[in-house]
DNA sequence: CACAGCGTTGAACGAGCGTTCAACGCTGTG
DNA sequence: CACAGCGTTGAACGCTCGTTCAACGCTGTG
């Protein structure tokens, strides 16, 4: 309501991400049109010319984005001196929170492929540091003993997979906040399901229902 | 090599769908145009119209036999006797079979937002069917004391996450077999993570690398 | 008041793609 | 040999969408 004052241009190339990264998420990058990425901001197409080269920059620069994002946010997990079963905790409680409260639900969901091969190599390196980060520390948990042995590259990409996958089913009108999705997953990702009988339960909140 | 034999036309539809549903993995529904999928069977985009009324349907087509393929598991593991935690374990051990091995990676992953209101409906409402099944099972784990308490809902949409998510990151000429990725993600998700100090690690086949 | 430049507009272009369709060959039948 | 019909072709159409660009208003400065 309030007439939008002015905004500095980094501002609005951020506006932008975000409408983009909305868009991207609803129809797919093919899917999503310039226009309607521009109308959603009450700008015309045209103008989105003044602040990226091209479609595939944005994408692009969503992709760039997000991964600032959770690479800073791995680097503030790792620096913390807790066991590796707080880490991942941790790391997935928070990586829920970013991804649907500052992502537009988007991060690492949306079609990477549509980028062109230079481009495509440069995200691909940094999510594959990602990758790592989460790996090590799943990695330190088997070694320490507090997980079971396995392969962390698969938990990991488990992990991923039931995280990203949220932004399929999410609903930011519905019920659940992305608080109680995080908890949850975080029970469940690190705690496990199965209860081995006379097991005690690891501390929980107030039984989610 | 061998010169193809005429097709049946009902075998023609399902070639068309896998190179429909690869091609829609790859590029995203939207991306992957109506020539691609004809040129990968050497045919002629104009001849797929023989076969689908317009590319919606094949989308449509696409979803609703993968329905069909994880429907009739369902109803399979629902009806053996067995814990929840087998079925639960036999369930994922199968899908990801399935997944990789049948539906060219594809089942519940691609675009299903670029299907039309009416036919969306149709395939919302049989994966619905799907999910329920799913949180049937997770429900009685937790009812039998199996499982820990939770939100049944939850587990199960990270459930399904994880392995959908193998579609963005399995490659079919990797050392990985879908029968490894099976077994991985059945001891991770079913045999939890954590392990409690002098808790007897459940079965395992030799540990996976 | 003149000027400069940033942010914006809206029209236009051109390519790509989904879809249509008239015509064609091949196969089996009478 | 004539005919029918299935499966196929390839060209053409029309629409959508990404991209370009000349022109415009508004704001602040000298």
């Amino acid at each position: 309501m309030a007439p939008a004052p002015t905004l500095a241009s980094a501002d609005r190339r951020i506006e932008i991400l975000k409408s983009a990264a909305a868009a991207f998420r609803r129809r797919g990058y093919h899917g999503a049109s310039v226009d309607e990425i521009a109308s959603a901001l009450e700008m015309t197409k045209g103008n989105l010319y003044y602040y990226f080269r091209n479609k595939e920059e944005i994408l692009y620069a969503c992709h760039e984005y997000s991964l600032d994002v959770l690479l800073a946010l791995l680097d503030d997990v790792r620096a913390d001196a807790s066991t590796p079963d707080q880490k991942l905790r941790r790391l997935i409680l928070a990586f829920v929170h970013l991804l649907l409260d500052e992502l537009q639900a988007t991060a690492l969901t949306i079609d990477l492929q549509a980028l062109s091969p230079p481009l495509l190599r440069k995200i691909i390196a940094r999510r594959d540091a990602f990758d790592r980060g989460l790996r090590e520390i799943i990695q330190q948990g088997m070694d320490a003993g507090t997980f079971a042995p396995g392969n962390p590259k698969m938990v990991a990409f488990a992990v991923m997979g039931a995280v990203n996958w949220i932004t399929k089913w999410y609903d930011p009108a519905g019920p659940l906040t992305s608080e109680a999705i995080g908890q949850a997953f975080a029970d469940y990702l690190v705690g496990g399901l199965t209860r081995m009988p006379g097991e005690p339960a690891p501390p929980l909140p107030p039984p989610a229902r």
